[in-house]
DNA sequence: AACGGAACCTGAAAGC
DNA sequence: TGCTTTCAGGTTCCGT
């Protein structure tokens, strides 16, 4: 489920949760989550938790033995905090118990779909090392989005979420900004004018601040959690009008996910 | 090489 | 009411 934005604040939680703090239990459950790998959750006790990072989806924790341990959320996965006494949740995958100047927290990886992976490694992994620029660390503009692009032929909705080209950009990310910059998702990339990437990297940093801005707190509010209304501006509203020109949203299938857009405002076509 | 489609999972919501 | 189908914000693999 989560993209850029979630991850980001996820990032920020884990940095005011356990930045400092000292690993004191450490438990793994045996799922597919590890895999590609196998965690010795033993091995992490006693060590302090150095800095976290991230980029793209993936988080990075670094260990003050310069182990790392690489997180990504996939589909349901979310990092909690809890107290120490809660009772283990259904979903729960991994649990940290953490010290810090006397106080002990304990840090939860929920993850239902298990879609999400957990890796420890001495050194920054290919899933790290191989992601494209990061619009919040590297900032994005016309430019980068032109040589990020190259001459790939596939559409520009599909290509804006191969985080080799960019990195964090989701479904719902890329639905948005596309909206926002009036580009019909499945024009091929290769063929956006120089303009038209001005407007795209303008809305990829519309929607990650608006995104942002929306789920400050101490927990992520997903749109499909129950009672929570959808607070995007065109994604998940097909059958609606359209905020800009009140035509009705519609819903195509792309690169096999779901995209919502304007058939009247898309059109590729500058307005200033 | 490039593409569409299926697979990996669970559970909520919609459809009948 | 209860059973069935569809869908979900990610990634990877497989056959054409």
């Amino acid at each position: 489920m989560p993209e850029l934005p979630e991850v980001e604040l996820t990032a920020r939680n884990l940095r005011t949760w356990a930045r400092g703090a000292t690993i004191s239990d450490a438990r793994i459950a045996k799922t597919r989550i590890t895999r590609g790998g196998s965690i010795d959750a033993r091995a992490l006790i006693g060590r302090r938790i150095a800095s976290v990072d991230r980029r793209g989806k993936w988080l990075r924790l670094t260990l003050d033995d310069d182990r790392r341990l690489f997180s990504h959320l996939g589909m349901t996965g979310r990092w909690v905090r809890r107290t120490i006494d809660a009772p283990e949740e259904r979903s729960e995958r991994l649990r940290f118990d953490v010290t810090r100047r006397d106080r002990e927290t304990s840090l939860r990886y929920l993850d239902q779909r298990m879609f999400g992976r957990l890796l420890v490694a001495d050194e920054d992994i290919e899933e790290w090392t191989s992601l494209g620029p990061d619009p919040l660390i590297d900032g994005v503009d016309g430019r980068l989005l032109a040589r990020a692009i190259g001459n790939r032929k596939r559409t520009i909705k599909e290509v804006l979420m191969d985080q080799a080209v960019l990195a964090g950009i989701g479904n719902i990310q890329a639905t948005e900004a596309l909206w926002r910059a009036r580009i019909d998702p499945r024009t091929k990339a290769s063929e956006l004018s120089s303009r038209r990437l001005g407007a795209l990297a303008r809305a990829i940093g519309w929607t990650l601040d608006r995104t942002l801005g929306l789920e400050e707190g101490p927990e992520i509010q997903y749109v499909e959690d129950p009672g929570a209304p959808n607070p995007f501006v065109v994604y998940g509203r097909d059958g609606e009008p359209c905020p800009r020109c009140r035509t009705t949203l519609v819903r195509i299938v792309l690169g096999g996910r779901a995209t919502v857009l304007c058939p009247t405002c898309q059109l590729n076509q500058d307005v200033e």
